[in-house]
DNA sequence: GTCTATAATACGATAGAC
DNA sequence: GTCTATCGTATTATAGAC
C-alpha cells in the first residue's frame, strides 16, 4: 500500500456516481425504453430488461430499487426533450414559419423517438398514475404561454378563429400518430416493419393540412 | 311430470345460447372493457373483472376459457363499430359534406365510445398481436376503396394535392385522440374529470382546419 | 458489483362439491 | 351454473456468497 487513502476524485466525482454506474444505468434505462415502450408497464417483466441489458435480474435491482423506479426515471428524463419543439414557438415570427416548423420538429421527434413516444403514449392511456402533475402544471403552463402567442396572431387576422390549444392537440395528435400507431400505418400502407418511408408523405399531408387550403371552396 | 321432454325453444333458441349466458357474457364483456381499456391486457386481472362484474372469478371462466378469449371476443365484437363511419363515405357526395360529416361521426364515436378507442390504442400499441390481420386485409382494402373516392376529387380539382391516405390518418388521430389522451385534454385544459365539454370545442377546431383554411396568406 | 439461490406473492386456471 | 378451495406458474424482490 502506498499509502493514500484519498478518495478517487474520478471514480467518485461530487456528482456522486462513478464511471461503471453511469454507464449500467444507461445501459439499463435504454433496455427498459426497449421493453416498457413495446409492452406497456404491465407487459414488461425485469426479466426481459435483464436480459436486453445483458444483465442480471438482481445485478438490475442493485441499480434501481424497483421496477417502478425505472419507469419513472424513463418518463421524467424524457418530459424535457418532450416539451422542447413546443417551447421554442416565438412570438415575434410568422404563423406559418412558427406553426410550420413546430410540425416540422414533432414529426421529426416521432421519427427519431418512437419509443419514448409509445412510452408517453402507454402513460397516459392508463391515466397518468406517474406524471399527472406534469400535465397539471409545467405543460398546462407550457400551453398557456404558446397558446397566447396564437391567439395573438388569430387577434391580429393572420389565423383564423380557433381555440389555439386545440390546434396544439391536433398537431401533437397527427405527429406522435405516426409513432404510436406505426404498426397500423404500415399495415394499411402496406409496408415492411422497420420500413419509415411514410413520414415524407406524412410531412407533404401535415404540411397541406395545417398551412395551406385542404379543400376548395366550389 | 307432464312428459314433455322437447327441449324448451325459449332458452336453447337455434343460435344456440340460453338467456342467461347472454346475459352473463353481455355483464362480462362490459366489465372486461372497463378494465382492460383503463388497464391494458397485462395490467387488467381476471379478479378486477370478476369483480366488476359482481361475479366469482371462475364462474367468469365458465363463459371463457381464458382471458385472451374476453380480450379477443371485445377487439372483435368492436372492429365492425370501428368502421362504419368510413363505410358511409359516398364518392356522389362533395367534399366538404363527405369529410365534414365523416369527421364528425369519428369524433362522435370518441365521445360515445371512448373505452372502446382506448382498448383499440392499447391493442396497436401493443404491436395489434390479435388484429394484425384485420388491419393487414379488411381494414387496409376499405382504405384503399375510399382513398380512391377521394383521390378522385383531388383529380377534379376540388380538393388539394395530398395523400388521401394520410389525410385519413389524420382525421383519425385528431379525433381519437381526444378520447385516448382525454387525461392530458382535461388536464391541460384544466377540467373536472368527466367533463366533456372539450368536444364541442374540438369539432370546431376540426371543422377549420379540415373544411376552412387555417392560416392566411399574407 | 455481480452472482446463484430462493423467498414471497400475485395471478391465471382448474377441481370438485352443490 | 355457481361456488370454495387450491394448484401451478410467472414474476417481483431479497439473502447472502464471492
Amino acid at each position: 500500500m502506498t499509502g493514500n487513502a484519498k478518495p478517487r476524485a474520478v471514480e467518485k466525482p461530487a456528482g456522486g456516481k462513478t464511471r461503471i454506474q453511469m454507464e449500467n444505468e444507461t445501459r439499463i434505462l435504454g433496455a427498459a425504453l426497449d421493453i416498457f415502450s413495446e409492452s406497456g408497464f404491465h407487459g414488461a417483466t425485469l426479466d426481459r430488461i435483464a436480459s436486453q441489458a445483458s444483465m442480471s435480474k438482481p445485478n438490475l435491482l442493485y441499480y434501481f430499487r424497483n421496477k417502478e423506479e425505472i419507469h419513472v426515471a424513463l418518463l421524467t428524463g424524457l418530459l424535457d426533450v418532450w416539451l422542447a419543439p413546443l417551447r421554442e414557438i416565438r412570438p415575434d415570427g410568422n404563423p406559418v414559419d412558427e406553426i410550420g416548423s413546430y410540425i416540422r420538429r414533432k414529426l421529426e421527434s416521432s421519427r427519431s423517438f418512437p419509443r419514448e413516444s409509445r412510452l408517453f403514449a402507454n402513460e397516459i392511456l392508463a391515466g397518468a398514475p406517474h406524471i399527472g402533475d406534469f400535465l397539471q402544471t409545467e405543460l398546462r403552463q407550457l400551453v398557456e404561454e404558446k397558446a397566447a402567442i396564437l391567439q395573438g396572431w388569430i387577434d391580429d387576422g393572420r389565423m383564423a378563429t380557433c381555440d389555439p390549444r386545440h390546434l396544439l392537440f391536433a398537431i401533437w395528435s397527427t405527429t406522435q400518430h405516426y409513432a404510436d400507431f406505426s404498426v397500423q400505418v404500415r399495415h394499411v400502407l402496406g409496408l415492411d416493419p422497420g420500413d419509415k418511408s411514410y413520414y415524407d408523405e406524412a410531412a407533404n399531408m401535415l404540411e397541406t393540412l395545417f398551412l395551406g387550403q385542404l379543400i376548395s371552396v366550389n
